[in-house]
Formats: structure tokens, C-alpha cells, sequence
DNA sequence: GACCAACCGGGGTGAGCCTCCCCGTTTCCG
DNA sequence: CGGAAACGGGGAGGCTCACCCCGGTTGGTC
């Protein structure tokens, strides 16, 4: 299920003045590592072995160290990633989609393959959350997704008292894989809690909420 | 089902022939480690250091190896003493409540509290998932969710296309904590996903689920 | 209240894993 | 086709964790 598209992410030509250029297979390998990292990550927790993720990518453990000063930086890439991967999905299931509801819907299910669910270890160790970068596709991704629930709340079919990150922390714990993984058809079973949980979504609400709605900005803060 | 008796936790006097009793302060301290074992593993995951849970239970390592062999042990306790605590919760919610669907929402909410979200780490691992006493656990566990689900189904406040191992499992998911567990108020986050998530089981549905539903028999199934 | 034994705590050791570097070889670009 | 950038694999160093040992302490019993 390649999102077809998903390029866009501007192609990784700067990366400053020292290399005016990177080889044909850097590139290449470079990709690899970062999706390679993703799936792992997503899989094993965000400190998996780097030997495990150059294994997969399918090549030697140097070359991810030659791209990747340390693991925050590899960790730091994935996340931009994945952020840019799902503002993708959010655009083009917005330009697609005719019915505002049905379009969160999409979205929230093809979120389950975009693997979003490694957003939450991977924000949660010691990256830099003030890096402009990762601050550019969080507003990017916010952007995004508040378009398709501005729409579906205009049309009436989403309930009001909820935000953007309301909905991005809920997918993201709804779609963390279990740590072994060897559940069958566990797949199967996301998909079930993100359409129950879009159902508690519709308007017109069915309870009061506690607490309040969220931003991402809300998510980004830490504990004092 | 009538499986209900399950005598609340029996106290562990048995324990085999050997050991006619155990002192007090073992068993005080058996009873501080099961319980830091939990807060701990749900926090960290179940490969948290001995030492880490020694130290969070107030004893010294050997003390821990002292009462389980080894980490799968550990973990075996740790997840009969979770089901057990949360079918409490389900019984003494049912019997207090009067309204069927509000005593369903007064559960998952308290389950949070009992870490039930240390359920699934555990149960993913290498542990032996016949073992008779937790195939009872999960009996008792079963039998008194179900028991709330029916009576929130048959009084048609609950949609019928769902069983108990949906709700388990979703729980489990929303109820997981952040790795880093750096975010503010991260708890009412929860209650909030919760409460959404309970307003998707309200009948009539809004929607048609994929796949079927689960009891906990199917989540034991494991991969081929 | 005193004895005996079960129990406890903390420090030490050995092993396993992971990070990171080095160097001969391969691949790209002009 | 030549030079250089990039690659891959193997290995050393360091770190953390599981597990054990022994002097001290606490609890139960007469």
C-alpha cells in the first residue's frame, strides 16, 4: 500500500555548503536507513540495536554511523519522517475525498501504515523539540490535519470539543504495536478501535469531556 | 461463566508443602514487590533492571530473587495480580452502579488506575500463557466484564457488535504510558480518549467495524 | 525476654551486548 | 579510465545487568 506520491519532502540536496553534493548511492542508503529506522524503531522501541537497523536496511553498520552522528540524530530524522509522511496522507485524502467525515476517516486509517504510532517513543526521549525543522512539519502536519477537521466540523459530523492533538495522540496510541508482536492479526484489530473511536468523534457529542482540547504546541511541553 | 466466586485474591498460604508459612515481613515484602514490579514495568517495560524495581520496592535485589526464580515468574505474578485487581474493579462496579452503561464507563475509568496497560507488555512476552492459574484470571476477568457489557447491551445503551477482548484491548492501548512520560497531564489526556471511546460503543452505532469481534481466548492465539 | 532461624541488604563479579573505529574493497562521476 | 568518495565487515573497549555471598537484623515461639 506505497502511498504512490509520498516524495515531495523536498529532496535532501542542501545539507549545507561543505557538500555540494551527495553520491547517488549516499542518497539511496541514506533513505533506507531512515525507513528502516522506522520500522524498527516502531517495532523494537526507539533504542533497538543500530547493527538490527543496518541489517535491514541492508547495509553495514558504518555507513549508518558515517550519515547519523548518534542515535538523537537518526531519531530526530525518523520523526521528520514520519511527520512529513502523514501531512502528506492528510493532503491528498483531503483533496480527494468529497465528504468531510469520510475523509478523517481515511485519514485515520492510513495513518495505521504510516506508522504513527513511533511518533510517541521517539518524541519522548531526549530529542531537541525546539529544532526549527521538526517545529516547521509539526506545523506542517497540524496545518494538515486541522484542515480535515475544520471541514468535517463545519459540516457538522464532528464534535466541537476537540483538537488536533486530541486526535494525533489517540491514533498514536491506538496504533503502537504490542512489544512482542505475536498476536495474530492484531492489524485487524486497530483498524476496529480507530472506527469506534471515530464514532465517539461525530457530532453531536454523546458526554462531556474532561480536561480541554489540545494542540500540538500542548504536546510539546514537558514536565516541570 | 459463574466463574465469578474467585475468592478475591486468596492469600498465597499455600504455596506447596515445603513451606508450612511465611513470615510476615516476606510476605509484606512480596506483596511491595509485585507491586512496584507493575508500576515500574509499565512505565519502563518488562525488561526494567531488577535492580530498578528492588529499589522502588524499598529491598535489596537478593529479596527479589529470593521470591521469583526469574523474570518470567516475575512477570506471571505481575499479570495475575493486574487481572485480578481489575476483575475487583468490574465486580464492585456492577454491584454498585444501577444505570448499565454508566457502571461500563465508571470501569474503564478506573482502569487506568490499575495499570491495566501493563497487560499487554506482559502477556506478549515469553510467558506461559496456559498456565491454569492465569487461564482462571482471565476466566474471572472475562466473566466479570462480560457481565457489565451485558448489562449495558441488554438495557440497549451498548452496540452489540463488540466483545470483550475489543474493549480490553483498546483500553489497554489508551491507557499505555508515554515512554518518557515527559508530558503534562498526560492523565487527562487519557480520561479523554476514554471518554471518546465510549461514546463510539454507545448504540446505535454509527458505524460497521471491520473483522469480528474477540474474546480473550482469541488474543492468547499466537502467531504460526 | 531470650533464643533460633528465617530473612534481609548491599556490594562484588562475570558475562553479554552495544557503540564506535579502522582498513581493504567497491562504486560512482567526470 | 583514474581518483576519490562511500561502503562493509570485523574487532576492541566500555557499560549495564543478572546473579551470588555474607554479616547483620527481624520476627515468631517458649
Amino acid at each position: 500500500m506505497a502511498v504512490g506520491v509520498g516524495a515531495t519532502s523536498a529532496k535532501t540536496a542542501k545539507c549545507g555548503a561543505s557538500s555540494p553534493r551527495l553520491r547517488a548511492d549516499a542518497v539511496r542508503n541514506r533513505e533506507r536507513i531512515i525507513a528502516a529506522a522506522r520500522e524498527t524503531m516502531v517495532e523494537f522501541g526507539a533504542d533497538v540495536p543500530f547493527d538490527e537497523i543496518a541489517r535491514r536496511a541492508g547495509v553495514g553498520n558504518a555507513t549508518l554511523y558515517r550519515h547519523f552522528a548518534d542515535r538523537l540524530e537518526l531519531i530526530h530524522h525518523v520523526t521528520l519522517s514520519v511527520m512529513s509522511r502523514t501531512a502528506d496522507q492528510a493532503e491528498s485524502v483531503l483533496a480527494e475525498e468529497s465528504d468531510a467525515f469520510r475523509a478523517l476517516r481515511r485519514f485515520v486509517h492510513a495513518a495505521v501504515e504510516e506508522k504513527i504510532g513511533a511518533l510517541c517513543p521517539l518524541l519522548s526521549d531526549g530529542v531537541d523539540r525546539d529544532h526549527p525543522d521538526l517545529l516547521a512539519a509539526r506545523d506542517r502536519l497540524e496545518a494538515a490535519v486541522e484542515a480535515l477537521m475544520g471541514a468535517a466540523r463545519d459540516s457538522g459530523q464532528l464534535r466541537t470539543d476537540i483538537a488536533v492533538g486530541d486526535l494525533m495522540v489517540a491514533i498514536t496510541q491506538l496504533t503502537r504495536p504490542l512489544p512482542g508482536s505475536s498476536c495474530v492479526d492484531f492489524d485487524k484489530f486497530v483498524h476496529r478501535h480507530l472506527q469506534l473511536f471515530l464514532d465517539g468523534l461525530q457530532a453531536p457529542a454523546r458526554s462531556e469531556l474532561p480536561g480541554c482540547a489540545a494542540t500540538l504546541e500542548d504536546l510539546r511541553r514537558r514536565k516541570p
